[in-house]
RNA sequence: GUGGGUAUAGCGCAGUUGGUUAGCGCGCCAGAUUGUGGCUCUGGAGGCCAUGGGUUCGAAUCCCAUUAUCCACCCCA
């Protein structure tokens, strides 16, 4: 027990590591080009806060949140996603008083109590984005466009982008009833669970896999029926600019999000190839939170993305790649005088930018040449008593054999012209 | 919260109808004429067989519980 990381954690390090770098850096490089800038907020906000922005009869909200209390007899909740916290900030900072929009993004690690599976574990890692300040089609455009041009960048080819619109609160309240009256007296007939849906959250009854709901439902009308004039026209808006800059999507009146704060579009980029727990991205517009929080009405869009899931499809479409460690040169060392030596020379090879390795557990040579080998040394060399009396050493290419004689004090200059 | 599979060395796995010192491959360490790696060979270290109970003369093996893990439902990223 003392030595098992948590249900649902896991550690990243090793082999998997240059994987998560690659795709953060590639994150970072992406959200300079769009003007995003990178927020930080804490891991962990009042619960007060997730009730009013997720919902408090949400399942994230009602059964998944890890919830305490501090010492401050606070309640305390580790954030279960982030556009709570960042929107926030935005309040708090009084981002709102900036040139608008607003355009932020975060990765985060983000915890949610719920049973392990496939892509989901109780503490993961999102990238975001969350823009503010327009209710302009042309922002949710803009986010969407991100999260493509990452996959994209990515190779990654089975996600597919499907969008939605659930329309402002008049408009689903408007489907709501539609959806009620096509159920109608078909509502005996629906499972458990979709009664229970009828009454919470009809949308959700569209998302059912039961067959009999399938049937049920199937023909019922579509949310996008029921937008109200200035929601349709955002919507077909939205689509027009998407095709515009030439982003492949699909319509989708299934989508239905679990956090309330979504208004009008909604998002998700799918695959198939992960496991049953398939949406690697989501989001949408969320134009009723900042106000709902306390700061001025703004309208905002944005997304979530899960790292692992991100990950689990580039695996699932390239392999696990290769683990690869790499150093310039290995510098080993004979006797005490070159023991000492080696360690400083060392020093100053990496001080000079020169990703240099030497022994320090104390190995014969045989075995620092093998500790060479494995840590993919491009060089190595051995510093005995002679060499540090004639300064001179043998450097050889561990690849050819081929040996470059060198001054120790030119040895940075030497390396230099070597590893060029 | 519900359902099913799994749990043996750092990793991947064997282990017969219960039977005495629990194996294999990879990895790790050390050697194969004394200051040079990769290939090969030899040797070595490393396991409370997930944990706790029970059945039995005897349990890695059978039974129960717990925990973790994998997969699915629910829901989400």
């Amino acid at each position: 027990m003392l030595t098992q990381a948590p249900k649902g954690t896991k550690d990243i390090f090793g082999a998997d590591m240059p994987a998560w770098q690659d795709i953060e850096a590639k994150m970072r490089s992406l959200c300079k080009n769009f003007g995003i800038e990178e927020i930080r907020t804490p891991i962990f906000e009042h619960t007060e806060l997730f009730l009013r922005s997720v919902g408090d009869t949400t399942d994230i909200v009602q059964k998944e949140m890890y919830t305490f209390e501090d010492k401050g007899n606070r309640s305390i909740t580790l954030r279960p996603e982030s556009t709570a916290g960042v929107a926030r900030a935005y309040i708090e900072h009084g981002l709102h008083n900036n040139a608008q929009p607003t355009k932020l993004f975060y990765i985060a690690p983000t915890f949610r109590y719920e049973n392990t599976q496939a892509g989901r574990q109780r503490q993961f890692h999102q990238f975001g984005i969350e823009m503010f300040g327009s209710y302009s089609p042309a922002l949710d455009a803009e986010v969407i466009s991100v999260a493509y041009e990452l996959i994209k960048n990515l190779g990654i080819e089975s996600i597919e982008l499907r969008i939605n619109s659930l329309g402002g609160p008049e408009c689903r309240e408007k489907y709501n009833k539609a959806l009620k009256d096509f159920i109608g007296d078909n509502l005996s007939k629906l499972c458990p669970e979709c009664k229970e849906r009828y009454e919470k959250n009809p949308l959700r009854v569209l998302d059912c896999k039961n067959d009999h709901c399938k049937e049920i439902i199937s023909g019922a009308p579509s949310v996008i029926d029921c937008l109200g004039e200035e929601c349709k026209n955002h919507f077909d808006t939205l689509q027009e600019i998407l095709t515009e800059m030439g982003i492949k999507f699909v319509v989708d009146p299934m989508i239905v999000r679990g956090l309330d704060y979504y208004t009008k579009t909604v998002f998700e980029f799918v695959t198939s190839t992960i496991g049953a727990q398939g949406t690697v991205c989501g989001g949408g517009r969320y134009d009723n939170l900042v106000e709902e929080c306390g700061g001025p009405k703004t309208g905002a869009v944005g997304f979530g993305l899960g790292m692992e899931r991100l990950l689990m499809t580039l695996e699932a479409q390239n392999g696990k790649a290769e683990y690869k460690p790499v150093r310039h040169i290995y510098l080993g060392a004979i006797g005490n005088t070159g023991f000492i030596k080696s360690q400083a020379i060392t020093f100053s090879l990496r001080q000079n930018g020169i990703i240099a390795e030497c022994d320090t557990v104390g190995r014969s040579v045989k075995a620092q040449m093998k500790y060479a080998n494995k840590i993919g040394a491009m060089y190595s060399a051995i510093l005995g008593d002679d060499e540090v009396k004639n300064d001179n050493v043998s450097i050889k290419n561990m690849e050819t054999g081929e040996i470059t004689q060198s001054k120790l004090t030119d040895l940075v200059t030497t390396m230099k012209g070597l590893i060029r």
